[in-house]
DNA sequence: CGATAGCTTGAGAGTACTCAAAGTGGGTGG
DNA sequence: CCACCCACTTTGAGTACTCTCAAGCTATCG
């Protein structure tokens, strides 16, 4: 999952149903705080999220950290570069997982329609890193979180009758290092947030969006 | 091309020679100024860039403007998403391109080791994003020109006996929209890299790297 | 119930931004 | 051929946003 335009997310977010003509391998399940894999590990699956949340990761040298996606469900993860993954990826909770040969993707032999499923996956991968690109380079810290929160609330959001919940697996830092922020400014954001009565914080990680509509607006720079 | 982390970038950069087992399409020339395609645009053709250079845009509403990525020679540009280009693409100077069929990408038919060269292509345009949110996110305005001027270097740098040259056929402008920063912030940082003598100015166009490995110090985060 | 990791809040500093003006260079027309 | 014009670049001054460092708070887990 990357943070794209919410305006002009009108393709579907998930890839709902993958052709399945073929007797596939079984669901594999993660536990929480569990590795999927580690940048530069050899790639011989690719994965499809059916229920959970990972996170993606790339490290500098230096500790810094970008959180590169989430992986939610109807995501796929495990694209390889030269064979090889380039990130890591954790489990942020219990999660399901999907998984597809590397050569489902690469020779497509077998399966020419599971072939060409990921490889839309990839190629619609790639116009969401371009919309991500955007955000990390142009958008101010309440933008940044307003447009994840928007995000998250089409994607995996609950209807709470008039206000709608969204549940948040991951911890403050996470959000910080995926949307190129500190922790302190991703707190003190959800707090502006909260004070301008847009957001209440049920729990650390339960957001109910009290004012959609003002949320949309904050992420596409109508400040106030 | 996007901004990798300058020290892990051992993957060679370019698709040097792509295979060309049928009869191809024969290159097509784009003048300096002219549009490719634009967002919104249906993809009929993807191109590799065979000599000179393109520049990849998105745009926000409200006018800000991000360069998602430089065409460069061995660079593929025009990957589809639900049948549709994502960027705006201009030619920065006179630009050669090798195009293919969209089919060529997504059926196959035809033309098996086309289509896993483009798929390839494909996944490492993946994997080099994710160095270039690490860019975006994480890195401070001197990193981030540091970085951009190193890939520049290795990929079209030029050999001056002791010194190396770089062209510049993009403005301050596309290099700020491209590295999330300002034209102010892009022409300062350019005037502190002169005053401390690790590169010259020979011209706005063309710029002599006298320290390559200080600029590479300053692009993983040495200061000084 | 205490320890600890994660979160929030505060104060101050620094980087990058905004607005403004001056400088530079290429191109066009007289 | 030269002068002017315009777009782009550089520089300056001041501001604002985000970061850093620090301390207090909260929730979870032994």
């Amino acid at each position: 999952m990357y943070v794209t335009i919410p305006t002009e997310n009108n393709t579907p977010p998930t890839v709902p149903s993958f052709p399945t003509s073929l007797p596939q391998t079984a669901e594999t399940l993660l536990r929480t705080g569990a590795y999927l894999y580690f940048e530069g590990d050899d790639v011989e699956w690719l994965y499809q999220v059916t229920s959970g949340t990972l996170r993606l990761t790339r490290l500098l040298s230096d500790g810094r950290r970008q959180v590169i996606a989430f992986g939610y469900p109807g995501d796929i993860v495990g694209f390889p570069a030269s064979g090889l993954h380039h990130t890591d990826c954790e489990a942020l909770c219990d999660v399901r997982l999907q998984p597809f040969r590397r050569s489902a993707l690469e020779s497509g032999e077998g399966d020419p329609k599971l072939h060409a499923a990921l490889l839309q996956a990839a190629l619609r991968e790639i116009s969401q890193m371009q919309d991500h690109f955007m955000m990390l380079g142009r958008k101010s810290a309440i933008e940044k979180l307003a447009s994840f929160l928007c995000v998250l609330e089409t994607r995996v959001g609950k209807d709470l009758g008039n206000h709608r919940s969204v549940t948040l697996p991951m911890s403050r830092s996470d959000i910080a290092d995926f949307l190129g922020l500190t922790t302190e400014t991703v707190s003190r954001t959800f707090t502006q947030l909260r004070k301008s009565k847009i957001i209440a914080i049920d729990n650390i990680h339960t957001v109910i969006i009290q004012r959609p509509d003002a949320m949309l607006g904050l992420s596409i720079g109508h400040h106030g």
